[in-house]
DNA sequence: CTACCAATTTGGTCAGACCAATTTTATCTG
DNA sequence: CAGATAAAATTGGTCTGACCAAATTGGTAG
């Protein structure tokens, strides 16, 4: 991600990277734009547009006299994704509020959609639940359809304030997870299980019950995720010895 | 809010706020940024700093040949903010989004806090529950100790995921309804029923119980809120006449 | 009408310059 | 020596004009 071939976006990438390792203190000021633009041997213009681009990150505040560092927690969503990936591997703790986060969200969505889905909307849904329980054993597949049905959930919920914190999240997430090679396992009897509850809720038209379950999912993930990431950190190690 | 008194940002807001006027379709390219230079009487160098922030934003795509719009929804939620200020009045609709998206995010960082909240901690959330009571008169001294609350609340539990998006949403809503000058109106007995209910999930230290009274809050405000707003609304339809 | 190639446009970058505001340094004063 | 003050250096904001590579556009040949 964030792969932006240009000059300006690498400086940015770079800088970021290094403030995000708390290479620099809160409140202290960053070298000058002309002091940047000869370490990076770039021009001022570069080094203004990359400033410009951690500015909007929230991660410094840019105004005469200099540059100044800000509170990471005053920053913005994006930064979760380079936050996770400037370690080798991602930051359990992080990674597992994220999928906090992300759940009550879905749940949210879910809800939402939901009571007031259409009587097709409903049997759309229905059928794609189906047809996700066919593929309990391909996890490409699954995964595949899994994705395709949060997307149609969250396009009948259709709550924009959501949608663009979980466009944020998703990027700055699954991307990472992907990368790193991360593959959470979960047992097949706990996704029949959360299967047929969904199956269940959508029969009935229980958007409480269809948010319970989804927050079951997300809690078996956390385990499932947490212990791919422990397995990683294990091989790591074996390597190091 | 965002009154950056610099060139660039004038520019960007200007554009921000006709793309999201959807003066521009989803796919069309964007003026030149000599043109836009010419249009705004500026230099290139500041265009392309305004490009690069809505780039940030996700509300454009720079590339060679042209910047291109993006689709509304897979934008950053930093845009909700002006999303909610291109009009007189903000969408109804986007409001309670907003609202019901911070509702569960306030509940998770309440059942998150309570859960791993220290002794001393809980105390002091206790303390600061018995001032709220004590001001249930004054609106303005309790939206303080309401905020101060909350912002306690959100180190307890110390998810940095929830406090990111927390940041993104309270910028971008809570500045927007101060200066529309709305002002939501919550009934006495109401008010003092969440705070009970409060009170008794923190002298018992029932998460879940606080997770349920916050959701109950926070849907309580969302009603709240929309009777404000066609308020608003109302008395601009009699200006008009 | 299609496929291909040249001319134009567009973004990316650089260099050098000027201004206003801030920061730093030197100076003066008590 | 300490503190206030004025001068100098630094810093961000902006502009002009230029060059390159990639993409778009338009014309031309098949």
């Amino acid at each position: 991600m964030s792969a932006n071939s240009t000059i300006s976006h690498e400086i940015a990438n770079l800088l970021r990277d290094e403030i995000l390792r708390s290479q620099y203190r809160r409140g202290e000021r960053l070298p000058s734009e002309r002091d940047l633009a000869a370490r990076f041997d770039a021009s001022r213009g570069a080094v203004r547009e990359a400033l410009s681009q951690l500015e909007q990150l929230g991660l410094i505040r840019i105004l005469p006299g200099g540059a100044r560092i800000q509170a990471i927690d005053a920053a913005s969503i994006a930064i979760l994704g380079p936050l996770m990936a400037v370690n080798d591997l991602p930051d359990p703790l992080l990674v597992d509020q994220f999928l906090q986060t992300f759940g009550v969200l879905t749940a949210l969505t879910a809800r939402t959609a939901i009571n007031k889905a259409s009587n097709e909307e409903m049997q759309d849904l229905q059928g794609m639940v189906e047809r996700l329980g066919m593929h309990a054993g391909d996890f490409e597949a699954m995964q595949t359809q899994w994705r395709e049905f949060l997307e149609y959930l969250a396009t009948v919920a259709d709550n924009l304030v959501v949608r663009l914190i979980g466009n944020d999240l998703k990027a700055q997430f699954v991307e990472q997870m992907m990368s790193l090679g991360i593959n959470p396992v979960m047992k097949p009897a706990t996704i029949n299980k959360l299967l047929n509850s969904l199956k269940l809720s959508l029969a009935s038209k229980d958007a409480e019950m269809a948010a319970v379950t989804f927050q079951m999912h997300f809690d078996e993930l956390r385990i499932a995720v947490s212990e791919a990431i422990s397995l990683k950190q294990g091989s790591y190690q074996k390597q190091a010895v």
